[in-house]
DNA sequence: ACAGTTACCAAACAAGTGTTCGGAGACTTA
DNA sequence: TAAGTCTCCGAACACTTGTTTGGTAACTGT
């Protein structure tokens, strides 16, 4: 943990310089994990946890607006895998249940990492458009609700709608209620989740 | 605007000591309105705004902390009222009005105060438990919606249910998308609440 | 062996932060 | 008039912040 102690930190080697860059990530996103939330998002302290000098970040990010946006892209991608892997473990042949599973997968996702997705909903008018990580999501989302309508499940609302319906419905339920216990709520979110797809279904 | 400049500000008289206390968070609040977001929120900024000296905070607000919580609280209590300042000006036969109206105006509000808005729902668990201000406001609309089964309005979910997910989705919404233009998109936002109450209503 | 490139870091700089302390001015009471 | 109280402020303390500069060690090609 310590710069001083341990051990004397295998240095990254000619042409390897990309992986700093993975490992500052890395450690910025366990530093949101910590009770700090955000403010705890500095340089000195990205530094810290990934037990390398302040000054090194500036080799991979220009500004620490550059390291925020960084991060930003790096969560959603998790949050955009852990989605699909969620929909891989689902039956093809089920689509209303891939679309739930999808679903949950955020929530989860949302619930062990608030700090994390407080992050990415901050990102201002830039990152939140028609295009970009939020939009990969949300047409994740869209494609299986289309799915659904392809087999004959009928939906209350066109695809595109019922995705942000559920998306957003679901995610505000876990930002706004962001209680203490976080893997003990998780019951109340998915049947809350499950409440809100019955009303999208017809 | 400037300490130096400027008139030679009124101070406050004696017995006054509470007149100083609300001026700062109404200076907070106007703060939180710049770009700078809650970053700006310091207690220099805040002196800054209120243009008084930034000890003179400490005989109002114990802490940091303390200014953020006061502040919380009065955003809170400017959501309620506005909420129902809406209610009331559509007339009492018309439920499901009433409740729109509120949905609208809450979204109105935090499209207005995206700054506010993200403090408001930043607040740690003691906060948002089941009591608390955001309670309050929650509450609001699940009188609103039990009304509306009282006038024979049909819901597919419960009054507390339907409440939870209106108001969820409806500042998700905002949250989530809150793009460039502000109230260009004020629109998108009623008819995307619109569609929303169309799910709940049977 | 030599220069060249890459990858990293120690140290410093200027600026801004929350907070405390000892007053100073305006008012009340006597 | 003099003491007492309330309300506010100037100045400082101890920190932390983002960022820049000038290196040094490791490795490459020649």
């Amino acid at each position: 943990m310590s710069k001083k102690a341990g051990a004397p930190r295998t240095r990254n080697r000619w042409g390897e310089g990309e992986r700093l860059r993975g490992e500052i990530l890395a450690a910025a996103s366990r530093l949101l994990s910590g009770l700090d939330g955000e403010d705890g998002l500095t340089i000195r302290g990205v530094a810290r946890a990934a037990d390398i000098a302040p000054a090194s970040i500036y080799q991979h990010f220009t500004d620490r607006a550059a390291l925020v946006a960084g991060l930003t892209d790096y969560e959603f991608a998790r949050l955009h895998t852990a989605m699909m892997a969620a929909r891989d473990r689902v039956d093809t042949g089920d689509a209303a249940g891939r679309v739930r599973a999808m679903l949950h997968a955020s929530c989860r996702f949302a619930m062990d990492n608030p700090g994390h997705y407080r992050l990415m909903t901050a990102g201002g008018p830039p990152r939140t458009g028609q295009t970009g990580p939020l939009a990969e999501v949300i047409d994740l989302l869209v494609d299986g609700f289309a799915h659904c309508e392809a087999d004959g499940i009928a939906l209350r609302v066109s695809a595109r709608r019922a995705a942000v319906i559920a998306f957003v419905g679901a995610h505000g339920r876990v930002v706004l209620f962001q209680n203490s216990a976080k893997h003990a709520d998780m019951d109340s979110v998915t049947s809350f989740v499950d409440e809100f797809l019955s009303l999208v279904f017809a």
